[in-house]
Parts: structure tokens; sequence; C-alpha cells
DNA sequence: CAAAAAAACTAGATCGATCCAGTAAACTTT
DNA sequence: AAAGTTTACTGGATCGATCTAGTTTTTTTG
């Protein structure tokens, strides 16, 4: 209960009969002691169980070594991302602290409490905030995922795969396999959309078939609603909705078209905004009967967790996140050290996963 | 890019024309200062965009007012603790910092980072630690959802809902929709299963109808196997494996049995360890050509944001997340304050979806 | 071997706040 | 109006580390 009075670096300087000066050079590994009170030392400081105060650390070195990072704790993917971020972190020599952001917590709010902490840079993922809202932050701001809007070139640095990259790469995929006409759900006003909507429709322009571009948005519930609202296009009988409970169940199956009934120009794959779009998507499409891949390939984009999850596994768009996760911290570092801010973009990379095959044959 | 020199205490209080000491009373909301000059330095302090350095106020004093939360970035539900903790100790006048654990970052670990920032207490989600390895560390530990095994009483607090409760809320309401062969299929391993399939075998014990428990776990993945062996249990042909993705599609559908046609002794409901486990399951029910709610009544634990997607609208047992966080934040700063550790078990509650429903009368 | 250079070590100032003891002024009380 | 009490405010010590500038010891070198 009595917190015992923390042992301070002047027990340890006293317990091994030197200077505190000379405990802080040890400690801190700095040069300036010989190897043997440098073992010395530090023996006495673990026997004592000395462990340095960041807090008087951070407040007199102009270091802390210490990178913010602002995430959005709903998003899954990011998630992914800060626990990479940590290891990332870590090969620098940089220690990281969260801050969450959430429907009563801003990002700029975020950014000043890790300021508070005394954070030398700070990583978001996916700002949504614009330029002015994020700036004047005394420290460099690194925007892991999506760019800060109507920022001032240098003053904000970002790191980003390359979304028309990974678009070409899903319409190349599913070229390969055959298919021709290829949808897209949109995610709507997301971070990110509009770069891919722009990409997909770049790959559909001059191939003979319109594109078709579906409103969506990032969550599951927009990938089911545009789900909902290909199928009716596709001429695909929708089933009962969910909403009631007690009204399922004995009815009969409504009947189904066979796999090629549907109208001729309906696509036979879909590429989605992301993971959880997609999620979704899948979701309400084997609800209405529609089989994947059979029926119709669908296309993802993250390589989230979820997606690998074996009873799912997604075709997907991968950002090797480990990449993306280091980059950030290399920019940030870059930046802390009086460096430019440059802008990273890696290459996405294309996951094979079970929800993309070969359209059927007109006719089956 | 030159970091501005920070606008410390001794700034605001030669602007203003008073004591740093005063200053640093106004900025407390300390007693001891009249309303005019209060008013007069927090102006002055808005001017000069004065914000405390934590650091140097942490060093000082005793009280950090900081609380460190420990979760799993993996875990959607502990993410949507996170939010509402931020919340909970804004109340309480406690700020939060976050510290993940991952495959690289113990428990342990993450503790240590939170008390090198000061944190006062630290609040653990759903520690699957023993108390040996969380034991020792010089501050309060709070147990949120899940106790520490071994734990000697009075060491640690614990928050949690009140599993059985929430086990016999989920039977309930499944026998008052009719059903009487019930099925669970557990946690695994994981923390809170053991709780839970008890409470489940309590309330089948006596029934007249045999207890049904499938092993499952955590995730998605564990749900999507559990149920593929409950299918095979009920006599329920499963569907080709999603793993050949060119092997599906033109391939007719297998021919199902009608809704009543499956073995007499099968079960009719299944109550599942958490929201994940059955977000797996139900995708696996479908997948099959088995209708829930009709076929099959499903009911989650947790109550997620998942859960609450409109396309998926689970039957679920509700955690009341702001109160658990709510009462995690009171119980650490009692503890801070020096106050007794006490284990506080907080009433689940059920959150009717679309997945319960009567049972399909029997010969259907 | 003395002088110069390098390495090892130390005292004291310092970071930016809080805390404590004490002073000055305003307000009660008798 | 003198004594006591409360309120408003201030100077200086302090938290536990780092940093700067110096001092002592050791090593190198001409």
């Amino acid at each position: 209960m009595a917190a015992a009075p923390r042992t301070t670096m002047a027990d340890v300087a006293a317990a091994a009969g030197v200077s505190r000066a000379l405990v802080s050079i040890v400690i801190r590994g700095a040069a300036g002691a010989s190897d043997a009170t440098r073992r010395h030392v530090l023996q006495v400081a673990a026997d004592l169980g000395y462990r340095p105060d960041t807090r008087a650390r951070l407040l007199r070195s102009s270091r802390t070594r210490l990178i913010g990072v602002v995430f959005n704790v709903t998003e899954p993917y990011h998630a992914e991302l800060v626990e990479l971020l940590y290891e990332a972190a870590d090969a620098e020599g940089y220690a990281v602290t969260l801050s969450a952001t959430g429907p009563r917590r801003g990002e700029r709010e975020a950014v000043e409490s890790l300021l508070d902490l005394g954070a030398e840079a700070v990583i978001i993922i996916a700002p949504s905030g614009t330029a002015g809202q994020l700036a004047g932050f005394p420290v460099p701001v690194v925007s892991l995922l999506g760019t800060v809007g109507g920022a001032e070139p240098g003053t904000f640095s970002s790191v980003s795969s390359d979304e028309g990259a990974g678009i070409r790469l899903a319409m190349g995929h599913l070229r390969g396999l055959g298919h021709r006409r290829i949808a897209h759900i949109d995610g709507g006003s997301a971070v990110g959309s509009a770069a891919r909507r722009g990409a997909y429709e770049a790959c559909m322009d001059g191939s003979g078939e319109a594109a078709v571009v579906l409103p969506g948005g990032p969550l599951e519930s927009d990938g089911s609603r545009a789900a909902a609202a290909l199928l009716t296009s596709m001429g695909w009988p929708l089933p009962p909705h969910d909403a009631g409970p007690a009204a399922r169940g004995t009815a009969a199956s409504p009947a189904r078209p066979a796999t090629g009934g549907r109208a001729s120009g309906a696509p036979t794959a879909v590429v989605i905004f992301n993971d959880r779009s997609a999620l979704g998507a899948l979701d309400t499409f084997r609800a209405a009967g529609l089989r994947v891949p059979g029926g119709l390939s669908v296309v993802g984009y993250d390589n989230s967790r979820m997606a690998r999850l074996e009873h799912i596994n997604l075709t997907t768009i991968g950002q090797d996140g480990a990449e993306l996760a280091a980059a950030a911290v290399r920019s940030a570092a870059a930046r802390i050290g009086g460096g430019p801010g440059q802008d990273v973009v890696v290459a996405p990379s294309l996951v094979r996963g079970g929800t993309t095959a070969a359209p059927a044959p007109p006719g089956t």
C-alpha cells in the first residue's frame, strides 16, 4: 500500500561510491566511464532494483525518445499497425505512447495529450483532420496511410501505400482470371476512397466495358448495403430482410435463378474499397444465395487480420504493415533529427484468397 | 523546424505580473487566489498558448492523475472499453495512457512502460497473466473483465460482469421462445470461458435435456470450426470447403434437408462464448444453408459493435461497457487514495437481435 | 621525464513544475 | 482600535534526472 520511496540515481551513486553524474553516464550508456566502473555501477543499480524515472529524465533532456501514435480504436486495421509500430520504434530506439481518438476525442486532443507526455514526434494513422486542424504543433507530425488535406509541402510527411497500384493489382488479377465486367464498391468519404475509385475508373477506361461504381463506405454495413444494391441491379432476388426474427425460418426460401440466369451485362467480379466493407458485402451476397467466388468474385483491400481468417480467406490487397510502420518511424526519426519531411509510398501486393475464381462460363 | 521554446509558467507569471507559485495555483484550480486574478492569469495563459508540462508536474507532485490502461490491440471489444475508459477517467479527473500488448509485448512489459510514464494505477483489460507474473508493482492494479488467477484477496481488485447471470439470461430468453435442446460453444481456454460453460451446464442440469458443449475459442475461426462440428452432429451436410477457389460456383448446391428433416434430438438453439466466435459460427451456418434463426437460434456474448451492425443484428448479452469502465476507474481511484481493493460485479443484460426466434415446429 | 593529450570522474546549475513556510493585506471579533 | 483570523500572494527549496564546465588521474608523446 504505502508506496516505497523510489530508488533514485543518488541512491545508486552512494551505494557504488561514485558521483550521480557518473551513474547517469553509465545508465545512458554514454561515453566517459571505464568498463570496470561501468560494470560495477550497473551491478549496484540492478541490486537496488533501480529504474530511471522517465519523468525526470524527460524534463531535463531535450530528447525523450518517445513517439506518440494517434489511432482510431474502432478500426481493426489501425490496431494492427499499432502493434507493428511498437516493434518499428523499438528497432530505432524509440518508445511509443498511444492516444486513441473516438467519438468524443478528436485528433487535436489526442495529439495534445501526447505532447504533454513529451512525445518528440507524432504519427497519426489515417488522419481525418485537415492541415488547418492539425497545424501548429511544435513537433513533427507524420501521417500514416492517407495524407493531410491542404497541407503545404514539407509541413507534414506522409507514409502511404500506392493506392493506384493496389487497385491495378486487383484488376489485373481479375482480368487474368478472365473477368471483364468488374464493378467497384467505393469507400464513400473515407480516407483514400477517391484515389482507389479513380484508379478503378482509369483501369476500366478503354476496356470496352462501362465502369460501375456503387457508393459504399469503410464499414461492414456500408459494404452490405452496396452489395444489396448491386444484387438488385443484377436482377438477383434479395432474401427477406433480417429485421423480423419470427417471420423467418418456416418460410420457404425464395426461388433463385440458376448461376447463369442473371442479366448478361451484370458484373462477374467486384473490387471493394476495404476488407471491412468486403466482409459486409460477402455476408449479403451469401445470404442472398449468390455463391462467392462461383457467381461473383470479390476482392478487398487491406489484408486485415479478419480477411485472413480461414473461413473468410478473402482475396485482398496487402499493404505490408511492417514496412509502412517502419517507414513511418524512420520518417519521424529523421524529422526529429532536423531532416526534411519526405513522403514515402510503399508498394502494395496481391494476396490471393478464396473469393476470386474464373467467371462462370456464360449460359451454364 | 526549430522547436520554439516552450511557454513556461514563469513566462505566464511575468506576463501577468504575478509570481510563478500563483500561476501554479490558478492552473491547478487550487484554493488561494481571488477570482479576479484567477481570470486574469487564465486569460494571459490562454493568450500565450501556455500548456503545463506534464513531465515537470509529474516529477514534482506525487500525484500524476494518470491511469494506465493495458489492452490487447487485436481484441475489438477491448477497443470499445478503451474508448469508454477515456470518458470514465475524465469524469474522475484522471488522464489515460495506453499500452498495448501483442505477440511480442507481454503484460508485464506493457505495465512497466506505463509506470515509467508515471501512471498512478493500472487497469488491465482481461489479463491473461497469473498473480505471480503481475505482482510486485508499486501501484494498484485493477483487472477489468476477468480476474487474476491465484491472486491473494486484496492484492488486485477486479471489475467484471456476472458471467453466470449473463448465461442465465441467454438461456431464459431461449426457453421463453420455446427452445429446450440448447447447445453451447465454449471459449476454450479464454478468460471467462469456464465460468460461462459452468453456468450453461448448471442451466441444463435437471432440464431433462443433456448439455451439449462444443469446444470453441474466442475467435471467429474457433466459432466457425465448432459450428461445423455442430452441423455434422446434427446430420446436416457441410458445403464443400472454401479452400479450392475454382472448384466452386458452377457445381450445383448440395441437396439440403428441409428445415424439419434433421435429427430429432438435434439442438434448436446455441449459446456461444462470445460475439466473435458467434460471428464465425453464423457464417458457417449460413454457408451450409442452415437459416438463422429459422433453423437454429444463436446467442452471442459481449454486445460488441460488430454484433450491432445491422446486417448481423446478433442476439447477445450486453456487458454495459460504460458501467464497467466507470467501475474500473472508480476502483482504481479508490485504491490510489489508499482505499481497499474491492471486487465489483456488474449485471449484464440481454440484447435482443435477429438471430433468435421460436424453434420450428417439429415436422414442418 | 616533463609536457601535452586523453580519459575518468565530479560539483553544481538546470529543466518546469509543485510544495512549504512565510509576509502583507483585508476582514472579523471583542 | 488592538488582537486575532482569514485570504491573497510570494520566494525559495525541491522532485530526479541531465548537462556543462571543470578537476583529477592516466596515458601518450616529444
